[in-house]
DNA sequence: ACACTGGCTGACCGACGGGTCGGTATTGCT
DNA sequence: AGCAATACCGACCCGTCGGTCAGCCAGTGT
């Protein structure tokens, strides 16, 4: 025993390497498309050697799921910091959220699929715990904005938050639908379609009768 | 041979039974999870009987997202039409759509786990083509509203379309979800949400000074 | 009565799934 | 060096998978 704990979750750099190829293959294919052999070659071990890590395959992605949720817990904190008006915090939050989830597609597609499942609830839990976190820090956002007489009370933060993250959710999930379609031009500028995005949510877009310029 | 033609795809009373409950299953399970075994199981019929009329798995799959594919957008046709002014038109639209979402929740979720799919292309093309239908008509008619001068013409239609499509989706999908929020009160009244997303997108939310009253 | 045909089945097959076992290479401590 | 624990592996076990096959059992035309 060189240190105190080994058991908790960390260090492990034969233990990374798994959790990494399981990571990429779960969110490409899901849970019961992926076989434990698959995991071991793309990790470049046996497959007997993950058993010695990992007590079971529902085990392994249990590992994975938790991996992920902190990671994505952890850099999304950056976008729930809000500070200064709403309307600048909400496109704050929009963009840093959309920003994050393009730069982990697997494990949001990890968490996507778990959202999915309707059979084994493996890790509901953690998947909605994510999600959860983000809405309520969204609302809170919005309810503050309200509060400070910046939007107008008569919506429902809850509606406008669901809103946002439909907004976001949709353009990671159909990005490459999207691009075979010639007159959507925001789906290489993640930053240009949230602002937009979260200006169509800050000021409507029925024709005003005080702004009729540009 | 009593009647014309057996070889196109209607009739079939054990046909029908088969795709329903493998639409079932591979909605709520996915692809690799879902054995023929189960699928004869559920559908009372023995295994070696699903190959009398499906060659494999893959064909029983495709024909099961063939059969959704043309309920969806039979049913789906009706919210498309698009008469009188955009605004009605979008309402008609987002609360029909979702009305469909909901209505047939295994299809739904079918469409959405093949749209997270990375791996083997499987459906994947009737997925998107049933997506940019959808996708195809909302933006006419915002454009159509752009046109007549209803709608301001500085936002992108391919935007606000894909706002409200994922307003409806995420609606679908975490509903269960959100429902264990207590300061969510939409989760029950889909109608409702819709109405107030689509009014959301139309009047925004930004305090305007011309209207302060309820 | 007969054969024939289409819906249907239980028994079966090879392949592959998750998981185990016995054993080896490597590391670190004394 | 000796020793124990850890990291790792090939081979194997057994259940289940997708898929096949020979045949049963209505109905039905002759």
């Amino acid at each position: 025993m060189k240190n105190d704990v080994t058991a908790t979750c960390e260090e492990g750099e034969g233990r990374l390497k798994i959790i990494a190829a399981a990571e990429k293959l779960f969110a490409d294919h899901g849970f019961d498309a992926v076989s434990m052999h698959a995991i071991a070659t793309a990790a470049g071990i046996s497959k007997a050697n993950i058993y010695h890590y990992f007590s079971n395959k529902d085990a392994l992605y249990l590992a994975v799921l938790q991996g992920a949720s902190a990671a994505l817990r952890a850099r999304l904190q950056e976008a729930m910091d809000s500070r200064g008006p709403a309307s600048e915090a909400l496109r704050h939050f929009a963009v840093s959220h959309l920003r994050h989830l393009l730069a982990r597609p697997y494990l949001v597609r990890l968490f996507l699929r778990e959202l999915l499942e309707n059979g084994e609830p493996r890790a509901r839990d953690l998947a909605d715990a994510g999600l959860a976190d983000l809405f309520a820090s969204l609302v809170g956002i919005l309810r503050m904005g309200q509060e400070q007489g910046e939007l107008r009370s008569d919506f429902d933060p809850a509606l406008v938050a669901t809103m946002l993250l439909g907004a976001n959710v949709i353009f990671f999930q159909s990005r490459d639908l999207l691009r075979q379609y010639p007159e959507v031009h925001f789906v290489d500028t993640p930053e240009e379609y949230d602002l937009a995005m979260v200006e169509v949510l800050l000021q409507g877009i029925r024709q005003n009768p005080q702004d009729s310029s540009s």
